[in-house]
DNA sequence: TGCCAGGCCCTCTTTAGGGCCTT
């Protein structure tokens, strides 16, 4: 049975290109339809946490200056993911984090990832707008705890993946779904949601 | 001190511009 790693950063700005870190990061293990493991920790990048971020995430620079260093951080996170394939909401982002902070331990990333919010886009078009929050609403998934901490947003993440995941089996009859099924349909067009999975079904995917 | 990005995708498109998302 697949197992899936949903992580979510929480970091000091947008880019790590121009001197952004990781503050926090959650990975949650999902098998079977549920979440089976969790891995949360605030790290200390030595980076200075601005007031607007601060204020957006309640991570606060006295709480990064208490937190494990994020070499350490890092490594513990990387064995905890493992080799399953990765999944974020707006993967763009917390892949730019992932691949930077790995890279800083002399790691590499081994996977690929599934983004839940370009599948929300496909499978949801007519939501208010693909925000984690507001899909959490519209797809009546748990609210597991603040937004914009790690953990609660990996959480929520993952239980949203879950719930598209049910919706896909349910439209279009299959008895599964893969991350690589999912890989699949957020590289298609959004107009082609049907068209793609028909494609996925009719070569034995 | 506290600046800042970039991929996706739509459309009044493709010889481009701008909104959406993530922190």
């Amino acid at each position: 049975m697949e197992t899936l790693a949903v992580i979510d950063f929480e970091t000091t700005g947008m880019s790590p290109g121009h001197g952004a870190r990781a503050t926090e990061i959650a990975a949650v293990l999902v098998r079977g339809g549920a979440i089976v493991g969790r891995y949360q920790s605030l790290m200390n990048a030595g980076a200075y946490v601005p007031p607007f971020i601060e204020e957006l995430t309640g991570i606060s620079n006295a709480m990064i200056r208490k937190a494990p260093p994020a070499e350490q951080v890092m490594r513990e996170v990387a064995e905890f993911v493992g080799v399953h394939p990765l999944a974020a909401h707006n993967a763009a982002f917390d892949r730019k984090f992932w691949d930077d902070e790995l890279a800083r331990i002399g790691l590499s990333r081994r996977q690929e990832f599934a983004c839940s919010l370009l599948l929300a886009r496909r499978i949801y078009p007519d939501a208010p707008n693909h925000k984690l929050g507001t899909l959490v609403e519209y797809a009546r998934v748990p609210v597991a705890g603040r937004f914009h901490r790690a953990l609660a947003d990996a959480e929520m993440t993952a239980s949203l993946l879950l719930r598209m995941e049910e919706e896909l089996m349910r439209r279009f009859r299959l008895e599964a779904v893969s991350h690589e099924l999912l890989r699949v349909i957020q590289a298609a067009s959004r107009r082609e949601l049907e068209a793609c999975v028909e494609r996925w079904r009719g070569v034995g995917g």
